[in-house]
DNA sequence: GTATTTTATTTGGTCAACCAAATTTTATTT
DNA sequence: AAATAAAATTTGGTTGACCAAATAAAATAC
């Protein structure tokens, strides 16, 4: 009667997916395991079977590597994933650093129409509250075109877009500081000694690390 | 990493609950296997763990029965799958004969807060598309007071509560008709022969089966 | 180019949730 | 009370998703 196994490959499919995007290097099995926190024994067998359903490749390198329709598959949990948090923090008033455990369990739900309702219901968000672009429903993905805040000019008027890192600390760390997506900014300074980055933030001025504002990924001019 | 016992779990322990609701008769192995479509070995042996959580008990003539424990579990269940077919109709405009499948699926998310932040987004509703009551946190339920309409008396103002069968079809039929909950009534004639019921609705006169009126749920006068 | 480390793979498990078929127990006829 | 039917239980499986530990292969260091 039951059957949950799509639980367990939608997750090698999306994290696959972000491995490969973020592309530093090469996806092998220990990277792949690494991620997962689960056996190299475990992972090997899964990507075997994977394989077999067509979802990935196994490079001669023995390099994996998701095939279109893996791609598609690992992006249609992606914007599920999106969308969900989206309607977690409009509707539901959760903070964005909340939203992420809720969201994991939210978008195995096996439904392409309760999506598409959710998505006209939210009003078609282009991203989610991360600045995170959302894949319509052929997984085609807008990439947002940023840059981090490191690398902005000086005395631009900025936007920040979207994170470099959407880990629970820094998101805790950002409301601490007041700092939201859409936010306007403009960077005052960069001081030579230690790459720290000042600058005016809702008539304030703000001193960020250069880690900080490496993470705050803002339009590119 | 990934642990969705929980799923089955609260299959037994919700079939469970509305089986003893029903209260025909006692429930035993059988019946309960039958009820969740499984094997009867399968479902022995699951209860036998179900007993080690004390969440059921066995009686000493092999009758299974919820304990407390297990009736608050089976009611959250309850609750949360009430809740999110209320917003599915309510929010995502679902007819109420296509929510099941979906509340199914989503009545297993693990997180109480989200429960309760979803029931006050929807301001707090007391019943579920099809009248039947939603739990509240701590598992009370209120009995709405009904009789079918088979019951009722001639010639009186009736509102239609709840459906006693919430079966595809009877949804279906219901909608042909259009009649759903919250619709006023009135008996204007039972059949002598076939025990049909004619009822004004919505100023049209309408006659329905014994059966059909029968799951018409209406206010208890 | 050999030694060492890292990565991949194999082997032999576990556990949860399921099954069919055989057997035992309990209940129901007659 | 014996025969029969029904329900409960046992036995011996399967499958999917996981693991640790051993071995093999590949990459890197020296």
């Amino acid at each position: 009667m039951q059957h949950f196994s799509h639980h367990s490959e939608e997750n090698y499919l999306k994290t696959l997916y972000k491995l490969e995007d973020k592309q530093t290097k090469k996806v092998n099995n220990i990277a792949l395991s690494k991620s997962l926190e689960l056996n190299p024994a475990t992972v090997l067998e899964m990507v075997r079977k994977l394989n077999g359903k067509k979802l990935v490749e196994i490079l001669a390198d023995k390099t994996i590597h998701l095939t279109e329709k893996g791609k598609k598959k690992a992006l249609a949990i992606i914007r599920k994933h999106r969308i969900w948090e989206v309607f977690l923090v409009e509707k539901l008033n959760y903070k964005w650093n909340e939203v992420h455990h809720l969201a994991e369990q939210l978008e195995h739900i096996e439904s392409d129409d309760l999506v598409k309702r959710l998505e006209a219901f939210l009003g078609f968000p282009a991203v989610d509250p991360h600045g995170d672009p959302i894949p319509d429903e052929n997984g085609k993905m807008k990439k947002i075109k940023t840059q981090p805040l490191t690398d902005a000019p000086l005395k631009k008027k900025l936007t920040i877009l979207a994170l470099g890192n959407s880990s629970d600390e820094f998101l805790k760390y950002l409301d601490k500081i007041g700092i939201t997506i859409g936010d306007k900014i403009e960077v005052a300074e960069v001081e030579d000694f230690d790459n720290s980055v000042t600058v005016l933030h809702k008539k304030n001025s703000l001193t960020l690390s250069n880690e900080a504002a490496g993470n705050l990924l803002v339009n590119a001019v």
